[in-house]
DNA sequence: CGTAACGTTGAAAAGTTTCAACGGATGTGG
DNA sequence: CCACATCCGTTGAAACTTTTCAACGTTACG
């Protein structure tokens, strides 16, 4: 997922400006190419640090888009408003992720952090001119797009295709697979998310969500852990519910 | 929208291969900033022409993922589907329109024609090693992906909260923009796929889509001509429901 | 200690789906 | 040329899933 925020950890340690992150992200370092380190300058170059308390708005549908983020720590949600106050979340963002990659001039969605967040925020405009002459930065970021392409046609297919507990189902097994891949445990997953947060991502109400986790826990499928944690009783039955996600 | 149909075209026009194509992509030409005649040449050196009849298959979901598609002429239907058979629509495609783009070593769904369609297929082996000194290329297809992640999550939002009778709405807003877009009049608006297609784009059943058309046309908001088009009678009243799109 | 925020549960209501039937258009073969 | 089957869209009625409305318990916080 990430390495912006490995390019511009690694600066910042040598530098001395931050103190090393997860090791998510060193381990994002291995996967995909790095830059050559006069590019990583250049990066660090156009890069602040910015933070965001729990609950805060990172950025608004109609704010210019005129900055893009790292997450460094933390969670982040986006979602998108219809005009009665209806609330669809397109997705959750996870350390490495980026935030308001568009080629508008306003971001068409909003952002708020769900837990105490860290970003590396870049300014768009500086990071343009920096990609006409770093193809490897433009290649990973048309890589970046296209993963969440497909992470978007499986979302449609959940919100036009699957039932409520399907839906519930396939959100533990993404939840589950994006922690281990961010180095974490995937089993006793974290839902840092709020009821409300995981019905507006699912196209279902807070209620429906409520009942469904009480169904799956009857069914023996998972059991709901203090510290809004969800242990994966039996993950073949969920894989199975979800699809194989 | 596009340019890659623009630039074989006028390639080719040049060299007698194929029948100059619509205007449209001629209208894109003046849009988008085009290659410099050298790199047009190397464009249309990878690439071939190719025709999928009414109904067949372009590639299925599992297919490896070698080529890449651009409309010339036509309409396509990009779909997952789920092993019972349940089908997600995530997108029509028209003249112009990219398929296939995508990192993975599959498409992780299937493209079938609902029109005659005529396609310039391009090696994605070949078309990869072109974009190393092709910056612009490579800007665009970035332009293109963000374009689509946008459209993905409006679609998002329609699914997951939109009733039936705006979902439709939305559906003939778009089909309506979409022509304009591309040079065609927006009002008496083609509907080139039937009416499951529209239920699998919407997230609905075949019935509940013919029932809310008929509810729209005792509203007075559309008209069904034949031809498989629809009137547009009150925009209005259709893009207030659609929530502005 | 009261209040607010959040999650759970119940019962009624609503929207959509499912099942079924019908009509029109198209195409095929006798 | 007509009988017949097929495909597609429409409509009705019942069934079902999810939503809405309402109440309650818990926890956190001032």
């Amino acid at each position: 997922m990430s390495w912006f925020a490995v390019e511009t950890q690694e600066r910042n340690v040598k530098t001395g400006l931050v103190r090393p992150c997860s090791d998510c992200a060193v381990r994002e370092f291995s996967v995909c190419a790095p830059l050559d380190p006069v590019e990583q300058v250049r990066v660090t170059q156009i890069m602040s640090q910015v933070e965001a308390a729990d609950g805060s708005t990172i950025f608004g549908e109609s704010d210019p888009a005129d900055h893009v983020f790292n997450i460094t720590t933390g969670a982040v949600k986006v979602y998108k408003l219809m005009p009665d106050g209806r609330r669809a979340i397109t997705g959750f963002l996870f350390p490495g992720d980026f935030l308001g990659l568009t080629h508008r001039e306003s971001y068409a969605y909003s952002a708020e952090a769900i837990s105490p967040t860290k970003l590396c925020k870049f300014s768009r405009a500086k990071l343009e001119k920096l990609l006409d002459d770093m193809p490897k930065l433009e290649r990973r970021l048309l890589g970046l797009a296209s993963h969440e392409l497909a992470a978007a046609q499986d979302q449609m297919l959940l919100l036009g295709r699957k039932t409520a507990k399907e839906r519930l189902a396939s959100f533990l097994v993404l939840l589950s697979n994006a922690a281990r891949r961010h180095g974490k445990p995937g089993n006793p997953v974290d839902l840092p998310m709020g009821r409300n947060d995981i019905a507006d991502y699912l196209g279902l109400t807070i209620e429906t969500v409520s009942r469904t986790f009480t169904q799956l826990k009857r069914d023996g499928t998972i059991q709901l852990l203090d510290g809004n944690r969800a242990k994966l009783t039996n993950l073949e039955d969920l894989q199975e519910l979800a699809g194989v996600m």
